[in-house]
DNA sequence: GCATTTCGTCCCCTATAGGAAACTTTTTCC
DNA sequence: GGAAAAAGTTTCCTATAGGGGACGAAATGC
């Protein structure tokens, strides 16, 4: 259906946030070709006919939310703004963090990042687990530098958090702190095993 | 679809995904009333009619996606404004960091919550190290609930977090969650002990 | 107490969503 | 180019979504 406009406001409830009909269509039209489907196959995955997906993709009808929420599960699609909501109504956790390959991983010479609860997208703050290697401390060069702010709390191991602007904070297991991450910082493990932290940053 | 939480693993697995009709139900209609809206109201708002609401919330209809996303614009449940706000609100300027030391204590019949890193009054996410006491799960009975997100780690111990909209989540020490803490939401030690948690808070 | 108002549910009718199959268009072989 | 296969569109029918109003239930007033 068109934008439903108002008398009194004269505003349209317009597709500003949540796709229209005509975007929605062709939003769902990309992510099937990107994923090589024909209309058969990706109709059938998602168990809808595929008479009805084509009229979706043409905007030739007003599709329930039930068959929606179907095809951007098997379509993979990037939430839209309508499912910000539900999406951080929901939650994400998972056990023990070492033991599967859940969470992206991003790995360099001194650190050992992965970040938690993934099934999230829309999240604000993002946790991470970070192993800390232990590694020669005159190697350090770089700072790590990103608009926001950052919470972390040592699980175990022994570190030495730099900061552009103050002295190094030697931290321990239990150990605890909050800095603006626009600051230069970075880590270093002082003991002979890798510390684990987590890490909670906020971009702002 | 119910988050799918294995036996094995505890996990929300499909937590990110889009509601299934009992739960959109009652997303919508906890956000009418609170906002304080009747169902004529509301209705009226998102030019739908009442019998559609009444039967959207009570799972009783499959919805199509137009009228959804009218009823997410009405109910605000998308978050657009949000991130004007906080897009707006600059950083604190200060650069500061503290040890976790003494925090500030809050001390509840079911928790006892002591917030870190006090010196620094300008941050914006709130760290706290929490002690779920064990005690009777019967008692369990109100929800807490705050506009914002969280983020949960258990240091030690065994816990279910139980929250408004979906199942119960098993938890032990090393297990992560995160969650609108605008739903319902609370813990109940599930071991004859204390249980240990750290929670990052982030109000909007 | 009963009358009145207000909120939510249920019933009924019309318009249409969704699916099967017919039909059309495009692609792939030979 | 032509036949055959594959992909996409349109047609047709049934089930049901959506809305108006009736009905019921709960709150409020007298």
């Amino acid at each position: 259906m068109e934008p439903v406009i108002t008398e009194e406001t004269g505003l349209a409830l317009e597709a500003a946030e949540a796709p229209d009909g005509e975007i929605l269509g062709k939003m769902i039209r990309d992510a099937r070709k990107e994923k090589g489907l024909t209309l058969e196959e990706a109709a059938k995955a998602a168990a809808i006919g595929r008479s009805t997906l084509s009229k979706i993709e043409n905007n030739q009808t007003r599709p329930s939310f039930e068959i929606i929420r179907r095809l951007m599960q098997t379509l993979e699609l990037e939430t839209p703004q309508l499912f910000v909501q539900s999406a951080q109504s929901s939650i994400s956790g998972r056990r023990d963090y070492t033991l599967s390959g859940r969470g992206e991983h991003q790995e360099t010479k001194t650190y050992d990042h992965e970040l938690l609860c993934t099934e999230l997208t829309s999240k604000r703050m993002l946790p991470y687990i970070s192993t800390i290697k232990a590694r020669d401390v005159t190697e350090y060069d770089s700072w790590v530098r990103h608009r926001g702010e950052e919470f972390m709390y040592v699980i175990s191991g022994d570190l030495v958090l730099y900061t552009e602007h103050y002295r190094p904070l030697k931290m321990t297991s239990g150990d605890s702190v909050y800095y603006d991450s626009g600051m230069g910082h970075g880590c270093v493990s002082t003991s002979d095993e890798d510390a684990k932290v987590l890490w909670v940053s906020l971009e702002l």
